[in-house]
DNA sequence: CCCGGAACCTGAAGGC
DNA sequence: TGCCTTCAGGTTCCGG
């Protein structure tokens, strides 16, 4: 699913679908899709509320509702949340819709289902501890430093565990170890203060890219209007089996990092 | 606490 | 055409 600049495509696209907006009611489809409260419950608690405010916090969408309720929303590795003002049926796949009280429709298309849905008045009991906002001011050289300074985990595992850093997923992390030139087997405790320094430009620079270009389209993901992002015509090595190294010419290689499909060029990052 | 791997799901794409 | 394997934007749980 999406990553931060993803989710982040989709707060920005769904808001002026959503804000303002009275629910009128809710059709599930796959009952494991909402993790908490009950179906019933939930269809019974939103009925009726108004949407304040639409945010972002790591990979996680947070409606705030008038009734002192968010409802939040987690698309996982393949879901997408598509806006329909007119009446056409629900696209294949689809899981949940969202019914306003303008007629207006949000579906969450999920084809493999991992998406989840929580309507709380207590944001903490659906999310978990995440790491800082990587594209916010707190987040310096120094607070990745902390953070890796005394793992021995690959790097790459390290970028990707949201209590560290929240929004960093598997094609942009490699795409960040790409551009600092670090192998992603390198251990966290094994980086040096330059090479610190260079990562963190390099994460603020592809997550910005990557909003820019309002998303990257591999597989499933698809902006509320329906159309596709850009980011991955950018990426120089996600996702790049039998391409070849825009720097140097070498073949991407691939490799599995905590069960992740990891793309790196083996020349400029060089093995730990 | 830290680390690695399996589990949760379904479909597309490529090899034989 | 089939069948089989691999791969896919994530998180959580379990064992060492």
């Amino acid at each position: 699913m999406p990553e931060l600049p993803e989710v982040e495509t989709v707060k920005n696209e769904l808001a002026p679908y959503l804000i303002g907006r009275k629910v009128t009611d809710v059709s599930i489809f796959w009952d494991r899709t909402v993790k908490q409260p009950s179906v019933d419950e939930l269809r019974r608690r939103i009925v009726g509320q108004k949407v304040i405010a639409l945010s972002r916090r790591g990979k996680y969408l947070i409606a705030t509702l008038s009734g002192g309720d968010f409802l939040i929303i987690h698309m996982k590795m393949s879901g997408s949340l598509l806006a329909s003002r007119d009446s056409a049926s629900p696209p294949p796949y689809t899981r949940a819709v969202i019914h306003l009280d303008d007629g207006t429709r949000i579906f969450f298309r999920d084809p493999r289902k991992f998406g989840k849905i929580w309507l709380t008045d207590d944001i903490k009991t659906a999310m978990p501890e995440l790491g800082p906002e990587p594209l916010e001011n707190q987040f310096t050289p120094n607070t990745l430093m902390k953070l890796v300074k005394n793992r021995k985990a690959p790097i790459k595992a390290l970028l990707t565990d949201q209590t560290l850093i929240a929004g960093i997923g598997n094609m942009y992390a490699d795409e960040a170890l790409f551009s600092a030139r670090i192998h992603p087997l390198r251990p966290g405790a094994s980086l040096t203060p330059k090479e610190i320094a260079r990562l963190h430009e390099a994460i603020k620079a592809v997550l910005r890219a990557g909003i820019d270009d309002k998303g990257a389209s591999i597989v499933n993901y698809y902006r509320p209007g329906g159309e596709t992002g850009y980011a991955h015509f950018a990426f120089k090595v996600a996702h790049g089996r039998g391409k070849k190294c825009p720097l140097c010419g070498t073949p991407i290689e691939r490799i599995t990092v905590r069960n992740r499909g990891t793309y790196f060029c083996p020349r400029c990052q060089k093995a730990p």
